[in-house]
DNA sequence: GTGAAGGGCCAC
DNA sequence: AAACGTGGCCCTTCAC
């Protein structure tokens, strides 16, 4: 295929080629980088179509550095970019939207991502994958050349081969983009793309900005854990290598105890019964009787948290900011919720010490904040349960109210445990929670369980409706949806009773937990635009929270501005439930 | 030496 | 046997 493009290298070339390209409606755009980490490498080229041909713009030619945000020459790609009239058509917008703000210092504006579009069409469908390659064989049956991807985009001077690698793909993102655009309105997915779409500049945004991690805090609380590890190695070996015969003849020998094969045989020496799994759950009701079993438990706490919390985050510190840059995946699960890595910022325990030691900098705040119950709330709402609906409108305490219901008893008679076994219920029901499970979890007997959950369905008979309806329906047509539409689609054996089971399980969580991210995804898209300009940064999402990091003077003006974007967010999908925010202004993320 | 799988466990 | 949804990280084991 031919490919038409024009070098660009001087002010008055870039000037009229974006005159030119104003008047699309659509841009095909992509860039080329000598790293994919934005704070290490260089931004080489950026490359703008029109469909037909590509000017692909040699930035090395207008500066360097820092030079290129501000360069006056450069003020017509700015423009462009930034503006809400044409639609830039990009493959994983995400990276390009990074280097662009950090490196050219604007805003992509008004953006179609055709990876997230890809990946919305065939949610849930593991054996697709959605490189720009495999969409453009997928939706066009082309086979697109990638090999100059990872060329060197360093060089002195970029050959031809380069070049015309780096037009190409951006003259195919509009031919893409109109195949792509017509299943995702045959499907359902306009309006969900479009929450998906302009999430992508918050999150672009967060990673470049960061979240502070207080080294010194994180090292003392590292340093304590450590201490810990080593003692309870210590006991743990010596209690384990007790049933070992040969201990006499070569001294204690070493058992690993992240084995778990060497722990399980070392404990059946000892005469512990262990079989199967040597999960904390199966374990702990060992733990009484046998204190060798107590001591694995303790020993396994410790290990977890100074290896999985312990030195590697320190090496996520970015040297030219002094803070930690993860990767978010903007539809990391089919349902709809992000996933992060490198590291996994979702995870951090939720005790104070580790919670603590992410901070804000001096002189600034975290503004945090949390949906109240949001998937309750959701499924509530979905399922249109008047008394579920009842029991959030009257504002007390949602658990509480339940445990009124279901035993039938005044709301201020409730005890402690009556409301904790009432908010297990809520939860499990979200998960699609099965007699047996609920029985073990709860050490009810079967039938008593079984009561239990009959007792609570029968207090909320359209919620129970809603679930059964979605068990049912995913037989047939396999697949559920979130209130946005965003769709996930199952594969499952029919003649399998467990695959059957988790597919129905899957199809009464899918809607709620998903429907919990299209609320999230479509806050930060209000929230970024509210606090544009000022000094509030995104750095942090878990699900259903969001930390913002602020001046300290700001920080009462951007925590309403955070709720208000939350509550919106929230009122826009819920119609019958109240949407509740809880909002907390500190140093640190705790509370 | 490297990568995948399995087990376990952290978050919501 | 498992029968509670979604992820990622760490460690061991095992195959290549």
């Amino acid at each position: 295929m031919e490919v038409y493009f024009q070098l660009i290298g001087d002010p008055a070339s870039l000037k009229s080629a974006c005159s030119e390209l104003e008047r699309e409606e659509f841009i095909g755009f992509d860039v080329e980088t000598t790293d994919l980490d934005p704070y290490k490498g260089e931004l080489r080229l950026v490359q703008l179509s029109n469909g037909r041909e590509t000017k692909v713009v040699d930035i090395r030619a207008f500066g360097s550095g820092d030079e290129l945000k501000t360069a006056p020459a450069l003020k017509p790609l700015r423009d462009l970019l930034s503006s809400k009239k044409q639609t830039k058509i990009a493959h994983n917008a995400k990276f390009d939207t990074k280097w662009t703000r950090h490196h050219l210092g604007c805003d992509l504006e008004n953006i179609y991502d055709t990876y997230l579009a890809s990946v919305l069409i065939g949610s849930a469908d593991g054996e697709r994958r959605h490189g720009l390659a495999d969409v453009v064989q997928f939706f066009l049956g082309r086979t697109l050349d990638k090999t100059e991807q990872v060329s060197d985009w360093g060089a002195a001077e970029l050959s031809a081969s380069q070049i015309e690698y780096a037009a190409k793909d951006a003259v195919i993102m509009l031919e893409v983009r109109d195949r792509l655009h017509e299943r995702i309105i045959a499907d359902g997915l306009t309006q969900v793309l479009e929450i998906e779409n302009q999430c992508i500049l918050p999150i672009a945004q967060m990673e470049l900005n960061g979240i502070y991690l207080d080294e010194q805090r994180w090292r003392e609380q590292l340093a304590v854990v450590s201490k810990k590890q080593a003692v309870a190695a210590e006991e743990l070996q010596g209690m384990l290598s007790a049933g070992v015969a040969q201990a006499s003849l070569f001294g204690r020998p070493e058992i690993n105890l992240d084995s778990i094969d060497q722990v399980t045989n070392a404990l059946q020496n000892l005469g512990v019964p262990v079989e199967g799994t040597t999960r904390a759950g199966a374990l702990l009701p060992l733990a009484d009787k046998y204190p060798v079993v107590a001591k694995l438990l303790e020993y396994r706490q410790v290990a977890k948290a100074s290896q999985s919390f312990g030195e590697n985050i320190l090496s996520f510190i970015e040297p030219a900011t002094g803070r930690i840059h993860a990767d978010f995946r903007q539809i990391g699960a089919p349902t709809g919720r992000f996933s992060c890595s490198n590291p996994n910022l979702q995870q951090i325990p939720h005790e104070t010490e580790y919670r603590r030691c992410f901070t804000a900098p001096k002189g600034r705040k975290l503004v945090i904040a949390d949906y109240s119950q949001i998937e309750l709330r959701i499924l509530a709402d979905i399922s249109k349960d008047k008394a579920f609906i009842d029991a959030f409108q009257s504002g007390a305490d949602f658990h509480a109210a339940t445990a009124a219901q279901i035993f039938g008893i005044a709301a201020d008679a409730v005890t402690p445990d009556q409301r904790s076994f009432a908010k297990r219920l809520n939860f499990g029901v979200v998960y699609g929670i099965g007699v047996q499970r609920f029985a073990k979890m709860t050490g009810l007997s079967e039938s008593q369980a079984e009561d239990t959950l009959r007792r609570y369905f029968a207090t909320y008979p359209r919620m129970d409706d809603w679930l059964r309806t979605q068990a049912k329906s995913v037989l047939s047509d396999r697949t559920a949806r979130t209130l946005s539409g965003r769709i996930a689609r199952m594969r499952f054996n029919e003649n399998d009773r467990s695959e059957v089971g988790a597919a129905q399980r899957y199809a009464k969580n899918m809607p709620i937990q998903g429907t919990s991210a299209d609320i999230l995804k479509r806050a930060l898209r209000l929230l970024h635009d509210d606090i544009r300009g000022t000094s509030a940064k995104l750095v942090n999402i878990v699900h259903d929270e969001i930390l913002v990091e602020t001046d300290a003077a700001d920080a009462e003006e951007t925590a309403r501005k955070l709720e208000n974007a939350m509550l919106s967010a929230g009122r826009e999908f819920l119609k019958d439930v109240p949407v509740k925010v809880d909002l907390t202004v500190s140093d640190e993320w705790s509370k």
